[in-house]
DNA sequence: ATATTTACCATACAAATGTATGGTATTTTA
DNA sequence: TAAAATACCATACATTTGTATGGTAAATAT
């Protein structure tokens, strides 16, 4: 079947899904040859058209950048899942993705925000379920009342925010949770963002 | 700040964000053009440079599909939302959109498929609730158990869809709803088309 | 009432782009 | 050892692509 890439080849794969991913778009003959040092075009055109052999791209002919990644369907635009975040109790925010909502193939990463998966369901009356996806937004400032992400201590959670006086409250929509009062016990406390919306697959297959 | 977009404006940013979400690439003019019946791709270029100038998209000069989002940072792409849909009892489906939302980039939605914003709590232990926005997928085929938009008569609903040996049951997960059985009554019957996600806002109010 | 914006058209042109062909040298496979 | 495959080069060419300019017509704004 798919023979294996040689070094090179490999390297111009990489560049392929960097530029697709990063910027948005294929690069042409001439950018990729410019990227590697080539003085020729056609070099480049040799190297696209045995990847494409091997079966890892799919080229439009005479169309300019027409590199398809034969990676996977596009039903949704893959994002890296960051961690898991506890609706209940805390859970760790894991430092490389964990998962990703559909495949690597074409996607930019947006600058600042991103996904958490929820586990647990505290914040079931708030409707949000052990399974879906938040949307976090590093950069805004949490109002009262607003569902957020904070770390308490290497660990993360997904509750409403309050802040009184002097005193920041997590609460939990499930009354089987008990409010957690931010003070001296929390010295890692730190909000990580705002809940800007959920997403729900309905393609099921996750485990709660 | 941004001027809002014209209709036509809209549609083309809305093709851009397909084709780049969706095919990995930005079109050329000629292929914006061609999509759209245009016969000049001096056109394309001009409503390109209208909607640049009201900040949706950079264009880099002189370079082929040089089409670059300016959407990603706000991390949201407006769509259309076609209609309202009855968890609980039957609304109509309006012929044109009658709102737009912030969808989230996660959440791009297959070709052809479509939003709706749900009303009535009948899928409240599906945890669909009155003001999500249902992503609707007109090209799959119903499997049982799925969560299906259905046109009863000139009116539609969402609910699980159960097919037995020679009839079809839409049922609600709430059970003050009664089960819908298409019989004869309902001569117009339609699958619409398939829920494949749901996506929920935090930051609008929602609706009753 | 007039100016501006929007929404198209046509023609023209330089640069970018993919392609074609032929060549050299090295490495890998049969 | 001979035959492929790999890894480059150069030159040439037809299209594609973005751009520039000028024009028409209708809708909006001032």
């Amino acid at each position: 079947m798919k023979r294996d890439l040689t070094e090179i080849q490999k390297k111009i794969l990489d560049y392929l899904i960097d530029q697709i991913k990063g910027k948005g778009m294929p690069p042409t003959l001439a950018e990729i040859a410019g990227h590697f040092g080539y003085k020729n075009r056609a070099t480049v055109r040799q190297h696209l058209a045995a990847i494409e052999k091997k079966g890892f791209i799919k080229k439009n002919a005479k169309l300019s950048r027409s590199i398809e990644l034969t990676l996977d369907d596009k039903f949704f635009v893959p994002k890296p899942v960051l961690g898991e975040v506890a609706a209940g109790n805390p859970i760790t925010i894991y430092p490389d993705a964990i998962d990703t909502i559909e495949l690597p193939t074409v996607a930019r990463m947006p600058k600042d925000s991103f996904l958490l998966r929820v586990k647990g369901d505290s914040l079931k009356d708030a409707y949000i379920f052990s399974g879906d996806i938040v949307i976090v937004n590093p950069n805004l400032e949490p109002k009262n009342g607003q569902i957020v992400v904070a770390i308490l201590d290497d660990a993360a959670v997904v509750k409403r925010f309050y802040k009184n006086k002097n005193e920041i409250e997590l609460v939990s929509e499930n009354p089987d949770y008990e409010p957690i009062v931010i003070d001296r016990k929390y010295p890692l406390f730190k909000i990580v963002g705002i809940v800007v919306g959920i997403y729900r697959s309905m393609e099921k297959k996750k485990a709660g």
